[in-house]
DNA sequence: GGATTGTTGACTTAAATGCTCAAGAAACAC
DNA sequence: GTGTTTCTTGAGCATTTAAGTCAACAATCC
C-alpha cells in the first residue's frame, strides 16, 4: 500500500502557494519547482490537475502563474487525494463486481471499505493551512538553532 | 492507493483454513483454490509466504496440505498486511533519506506516518475469526432467505 | 515405484508510475 | 504586428510492480 509520490507533490504544491502566492501576484511553476525539489515538468502536470478540480487557478504570460482559488483552510487533504490518487477505490472488487466477489460470502470487503474510510477521515480533518502552520513552525525551530 | 489482491488473498485463504481446516486434517492448496475462486499457482505463493511468516503449517505428499499454526482468534489483518504487502513504507521517503525530503521544511511527512499507523490500528483490531464469525452470519442470512 | 502434495525459481504479461519533451496557445511588452 | 514568457496538452519513455503461469523438484504416503 503506497501514496504515489504525486500526490506528495500536489500537497507541497499548494502549502507553497499558500505561503508564496496571493499578495504578491501568480507564483511561477519554475519558482514553485525550484523550492520544492519536483521535477518541472511533472510539477506542471499536477498543477493542471489541481486546476481541474478547481484548487487553483493560473494565467498565462509574463507575470503569469498560479495562485490558489480556494482559501488555504479550505482545501482538505483528502480532496488532494482524491484529485490526484483518481476515482479508484482501495481493492478492485469494489467497483468490479465478479473479480473477487462471486465468492457468495466476502466478510473482508467490509474491511477494506472500513480502511478506506478510516484514512479519508483522517485526511479530511488536514487542511493545507494546518501544514502550513506546521511549515512555518518547524522553520522558526530551525533559525532559533 | 491500493491493497494488493494478494494481501486480500491472503486473509481469504486464512479464513477458509479456520473453517475447513483443524479437526479434518490439513486442506489442500486446491480446494481451498476452488471455494474462493483464487487461481492455483498463485495460492501456493501466498500460502507459502504465510508459511515463512508462522501464520500456516504445511504437510507434503498424500493427505498432506495447509493447517492453521496459530489460533484464528490470535491472527490479525495487520499481521497479513505487514506479510503479504511487505515491509515498505507508505511512501517513499520515509526510508528513501534525500528522495523529497532534501527541503528542510516538509510538514507532510508526518501526515503519512499518521496515515499508516491510522491504517494498522484498525487492521489490528480485527482478527482472522471476526471474519469467521462474520462470514458465517452471512452464510445464515443466505440460508434464511 | 507411483501417486499426491507442497516448494521453488524462472518467466510472462499488463499496467501503473514517474518523468521528459515538444509543439501549441494565451498574455504581455515593445 | 513581433517576440518573450508562461501555462497547456499530448505523446512517448524507462522502470517497476502486480498478477499470474509453468515446470522441475522434493517430500510423503500407499
Amino acid at each position: 500500500m503506497r501514496v504515489p509520490i504525486r500526490v506528495d507533490y500536489g500537497v507541497r504544491a499548494l502549502v507553497d502557494l499558500a505561503i508564496n502566492g496571493n499578495e504578491s501576484g501568480p507564483v511561477r511553476s519554475v519558482d514553485i519547482s525550484k523550492r520544492t525539489a519536483i521535477p518541472r515538468a511533472y510539477l506542471a502536470q499536477v498543477l493542471h490537475a489541481l486546476k481541474m478540480d478547481g484548487f487553483v487557478s493560473s494565467t498565462r504570460g509574463p507575470s503569469g502563474g498560479h495562485l490558489l482559488a480556494r482559501r488555504s483552510s479550505e482545501i482538505k487533504i483528502s480532496d488532494v487525494m482524491h484529485c490526484l490518487d483518481g476515482k479508484e477505490n482501495l481493492i478492485k472488487c469494489f467497483d468490479d463486481v465478479g473479480f473477487c466477489c462471486n465468492v457468495p460470502t466476502c466478510a473482508q470487503r467490509e474491511v477494506w471499505q472500513d480502511v478506506e474510510k478510516v484514512v479519508y477521515d483522517l485526511l479530511a480533518s488536514i487542511s493545507i493551512d494546518d501544514l502550513v502552520e506546521k511549515t512555518s513552525n518547524m522553520t522558526t525551530e530551525v533559525n532559533f538553532r
